[in-house]
DNA sequence: TTGTACGCGTTATCAT
DNA sequence: ATGATAACGCGTACAA
């Protein structure tokens, strides 16, 4: 748009074509092209001498030009849920540097998405106008519409947690296998009456530990007392009057779903001055910094975060690349016992 | 690629292209181009006839092809610090949440990428590839790189954090008077000694409350001692080892610069069986959940943090659509008086 | 090995 | 008010 041409000498700020390096080096277009994909033959000499033309003045080739051409945008959405309290929202986001980590290191991007369960317009808008090549879900959930939409549009995607589809690439952690062995670690210190505090049943990875909190007891042959068990714990009202109630059963061991209800069933145990592991022993099925606030140290099973949204990332891009990827991938955990569960 | 062409009928799943609705609907490209965006004079009924198709049939403009042809990629970036310590992380998180909302409400997506103080290489990657049409610098140091860069590339951006530069474009909270505000409080309260645990002096947020609480001393015509001030404290060790020291010169109360600060200091405390407030008065310049977890509710400034984000993007967008936002922002915070600094 | 020509899907500038 | 046509910058068969 009116753009006063350069003076002689190759200025900076103008911003190169692929056509202007062609020009300046008295190739054409196609030649230069090539030698930054690295496809096609190309003569070593003339590839280096665009290499290095292009280095020493800085071009990049036009991102929305490339994708066009290519139908491939070089971008990845990672789709975090809602936020209603940031304290649980440490898993998703150290998730998501996890994830950037990893595309960034394979000149991708990652756009961000927040939705909560059920709306599916932002993802279609993704879709629709073809703005990245693939999706990461960081939560899954038994109905879940995002697996459907995605299969249904034929969007390479990868979820973070499990997810009933075999065919469905994903990364996870064993979180039923994990939960049964907290718990007959936990029987096998002598703790009879393990109460049960979960979250919303409507997800894979609650739905997982509880269901490897009864294998850990079947494994002993023994039941949880129903009493004993509340799943779809919410708010922090009801974790506490469930805390209220646990203590009058006498139950002789905390077992919380995850890292945002045990810091509020420690709390409430802190209000009523009961003791850990003094007056009631605890331990969660996920860690995180969060707990790191009290003087007593939490047993609990500790999963590597970021690296699972390292893995789901390259399991992705392996799969855009053509790769085949293993559909499932098994990450570590490990189990940290501490004071919270001494007898 | 080899793609039978559909029997017929407009099955679904075809990537649909303006040529293609423009045919089925027997106007030209141009006049769904001209529908869509709203454009150019057009017939108020061909238009409806359009807009009606194209929501039927889930049509969406490809975004490489509008990005090619407009040179706009209705992508913005927001750039993370480095996540050294989890816990110091809701501030950024939270204020990535708000920018994605209105992002999200403009039709505009946002990729999140983090970087140290330092490595300019992932914005040049950004900027070069025109991947996106602004950026969003949550953090600003004393001597800002990225903001040096950015007004060099003539990328529009703005800042969360303060400037030196008044045409850059800033939201901020106004740290120094706040803090000002919280100190001179504190003194109105009988606390004469007044000591000061602060963070790396080499980001704005630091320098402007730091420079608050001197004002505040300032005010009464008093001069806190040198050996309360603590400043470019990096580490949990380096925190309690100051926090000691302190409680042998005697200092009435301590104040911290952010959430994470204050944090280890109530931790430290608690360890050395001092109470708040009986035996050491505790406040924070900066306020997140993760103070929720004492049982004493601390007196800190509140800001909301999710809204800075939101007013980020809102005045950069306003800059890439030719508006000429104020170049300042300024937010409210809000002074939270609690038992943490009884006397 | 290298160059030519066309397509990717949209917007914008001209005509009509 | 609408239609044809030329960009936008890059990749890629095809030709040389």
């Amino acid at each position: 748009m009116g753009m006063t041409e350069s003076t002689g000498t190759g200025d900076s700020k103008e911003i190169l074509t692929i056509h202007d390096v062609a020009r300046e080096l008295g190739v054409s277009a196609s030649t230069v092209s090539r030698a930054i994909s690295g496809k096609g033959r190309i003569g070593e000499e003339t590839r280096q001498r665009v290499l290095q033309y292009i280095n020493a003045n800085s071009f990049h080739p036009n991102a929305a030009a490339r994708s066009l051409a290519q139908s491939r945008t070089y971008n990845l959405a990672i789709i975090m849920p809602e936020v209603r309290d940031l304290v649980d929202m440490p898993f998703f986001h150290t998730c998501m540097h996890g994830a950037e980590e990893v595309a960034q290191a394979n000149d991708y991007d990652l756009l961000v998405v927040t939705t909560d369960g059920t709306n599916l317009h932002p993802l279609e808008r993704m879709v629709g106008n073809r703005k990245v090549d693939g999706m990461i879900l960081t939560r899954t959930y038994e109905n879940d519409v995002f697996v459907e939409y995605l299969k249904d549009a034929g969007v390479p995607f990868v979820t973070v947690g499990r997810c009933y589809d075999p065919k469905v690439l994903q990364v996870d952690h064993d979180n039923a296998g994990a939960c049964k062995e907290l718990t007959m670690l936990l029987i096998s210190r002598g703790m009879e009456k393990i109460a049960y505090l979960g979250g919303g049943m409507d997800q894979m990875v609650n739905i997982d530990r509880y269901a490897g909190f009864r294998q850990g007891y079947e494994a002993y042959r023994k039941q949880p007392d129903k009493r004993w068990i509340y799943t779809d714990l919410a708010t922090k009202n009801q974790i506490s009057r469930a805390v209220d109630e646990l203590l009058h059963l006498g139950v002789d061991c905390m077992l919380c779903q995850d890292d945002f209800i045990c810091n509020e069933v420690v709390q409430e145990l802190n209000n009523l001055k009961v003791s850990i592991p003094g007056g009631m022993r605890v331990a969660s099925c996920h860690y995180s910094r969060l707990l790191d606030n009290y003087p007593v140290t939490i047993t609990s099973l500790k999963f590597d975060i970021m690296d699972i949204g390292r893995k789901a990332v390259q399991v992705l891009l392996d799969q855009l690349n053509g790769k085949h990827p293993r559909p499932l991938t098994m990450l570590d955990y490990e189990i940290s016992l501490k004071e919270s569960t001494k007898n």
